[in-house]
DNA sequence: TTTT
DNA sequence: TTTT
């Protein structure tokens, strides 16, 4: 989808580890959580966090630099599109999720060069 | 939150006529949802269109905006952050939604100067 | 370059069918000015207009879909990176231009699913 | 002007020490360069870095965090909007320089919640 | 040089 | 003029 249509951009720390699936076709899917950290004064003056946690999902070459380079605390940047699916609960209900699904990553606190993901 | 952390951008329509709630504070807030759409060739070759719905929440003045513009059908721009919060559905399951929270909207097909929410 | 190391996204007017060139390599490149509209109140209370003109060039495909799609007065969005390069103008002084090179861009006011450019 | 008809987001290291200009009205203005690196194989195969060089320009509360935090070398994050201006240098002859104008930063390899930008 |  |  087009790039203007639909773009979200994210900075924070990934969750845990990422869960890396191997497709039959021999495409590999990554997911995670990132946490978006946000602190504010509230009306007493006192600095509060607001940590928004966030569903990533990737495919093929991005899944891949996610294994890789992704790992639990590291901070990073997400690109890509918004986008909602459903499924099946295990008692048979429908659910909705709400997922970035990423199309570039950038690892943040990585020397320059270095970048695996550039 | 920075909007350099957390920043979606949507172009898309209005689904339905906002929902706007007068809260008893004297704002107000609005709920609509938005499509996007995505349209790409198939393995054969046809044309196919890809929808995606996305939940937008807004509050105070965007909201006031949102109320008299962006009416159901119209084409729009949004720009704010990702959002996820949790509440108790009729049966007492706790439910999780994903939403955007707009910080600014565009009316699209508005002539130039004459729209209202610049 | 990593999108989210250099981003830049326009939605505005074309000023001028675009110049394209075609290059011995068989690509073409496409040269144009987009305006954007910036509508506030000043002091007085009096709307003002102010315009930025932005210098765009893009390559290839992109190149091409300008050419045909995004002739002077159109409505576009843009996206891509900011650069700038030097070059001798007539009199041998070294001279720098700033520009905005689209990887994408999006017709605005065109019926979804018609959209050449996506 | 409208974040969504005009955005621009960087993520790179300043090239040096901001030179801020306290204005008549006391507010201050904050200039500096603002370096983005790419890193890309050539035909050889050989990695190359394509550095870009932006203007970035600030104002009141945005330049004074600029003037404390984003010294020589520091990798931050901006976003603003793309802007144009003209002026005359010092052989009377009219000059164009295009400049971001930041309305935000992002101090990068900080600890979150002691980042005094936000 | 656009748009209103 | 940065960074690696």
């Amino acid at each position: 989808m087009s790039t203007i249509r639909n773009h979200v951009q994210l900075i924070g720390n990934v969750g845990q580890d990422p869960t890396v699936t191997n497709l039959e076709s021999g495409r590999k899917v990554a997911n995670f959580s990132l946490a978006t950290n946000e602190y504010y004064k509230n009306s007493k003056g006192e600095k509060v966090q607001d940590t928004q946690w966030h569903n990533i999902v990737a495919w093929g070459r991005t899944a891949e630099i996610i294994e890789k380079y992704a790992t639990k605390g590291k901070e990073i940047g997400v690109s890509g599109k918004l986008k909602s699916r459903s499924y099946e609960d295990n008692e048979g209900t429908t659910r909705y999720v709400t997922e970035v699904e990423a199309s570039e990553i950038l690892l943040l606190g990585v020397k320059n060069g270095n970048n695996p993901a550039e």
